[in-house]
DNA sequence: GTAATTTCTCAAGTATACTTTAGATCAAGG
DNA sequence: CCTTGATCTAAAGTATACTTGAGAAATTAC
């Protein structure tokens, strides 16, 4: 059973991935990228804290708005790093994140206004279309996969 | 020069990398993936249609609105094989799509809202949060990586 | 007809986000 | 103390969406 035996306060990974739902290896995937960083127990297991939970949730809830990791690990900077974030912190993040959610969604709205009129029109090259501009596109060749979340147009 | 030669009426990768802004290797993985199917010139060359830059220009479109080559490729089976597509089968196939695209920006509007609830809730393990239900996702644990686009909520 | 250009195929490489596996070690219970 | 379960690290594998490179064949230009 975990979390029993590691110094109370702390959690084991175990019990952060029962309580977030998430797998140990996904856990030590996003400390080996930067985004939690708990401290080592004498014998050099993870120990967290708490907090972390809420750092991990919202991860994963940015995650499902659509944002990358390295995105997230930015929005996560705002947090302070000596101390446990207060709900302060975490509204002042919140404010923050909502700025670049809302970019997100109004972008998706836009161009889903273009398309009903780019679908009609008469541009097969749609070298003239609002939606689609073939001179920007062609500009970024070679730069390797554009499909990312880090390259989408609101960004 | 591309497309001179080309029997008159197509047009080869060239000449549909130029009008895309598309790199020739996209274009090639993309018939790979089943969402275009140009016709072979004797010596083997692909031949596109005008039509196939209408169809290219739709997936570089979704794709900007975050949908995966997978479910492109599901919104294009709309389109006829047989015969070169009307303004009336883009229509069709654009009244659908828009739908996908409306729940998909209500689903992240959603989210949005509920975030500003749940960064100033108590529930630090969110196991009652509207946002996080670690039930429904330690559920879907050991199915591969679950950040891709086809496996966001609103799919 | 020949050189230059384009395209072809196939294999391998890249980035993101993880999972799986293997072998070893740590920690807890009895 | 010793067995069992949890965790650790490192390396390799998976999926998506492409790019890059190599060597060969098809076109085109002149």
């Amino acid at each position: 059973m975990p979390g029993k035996a590691l110094r109370r306060g702390n959690l084991s990974i175990g019990d952060i991935s029962d309580r977030t739902g998430l797998a140990p290896s996904a856990i030590r995937y996003y400390e080996e990228e930067g985004l939690i960083a708990p401290i080592r127990s004498t014998g050099g297991r993870r120990l967290f804290q708490r907090s972390d939970i809420r750092r991990l949730s919202f991860i994963l809830i940015a995650q499902q708005l659509g944002f990358a990791l390295s995105e997230i690990r930015e929005e996560l900077r705002a947090l302070p790093e000596a101390r446990t974030p207060t709900r302060r912190d975490w509204e002042k993040l919140s404010r923050h994140f909502r700025k670049r959610l809302e970019t997100r969604i109004a972008t998706l709205e836009a161009l889903r206004d273009k398309l009903d009129g780019c679908i009609g029109c008469g541009c097969l090259s749609l070298s003239t279309c609002a939606l689609y501009n073939a001179e920007d596109r062609a500009a970024r060749h070679g730069q390797g996969p554009r499909y990312l979340l880090g390259d989408r147009p609101d960004n």
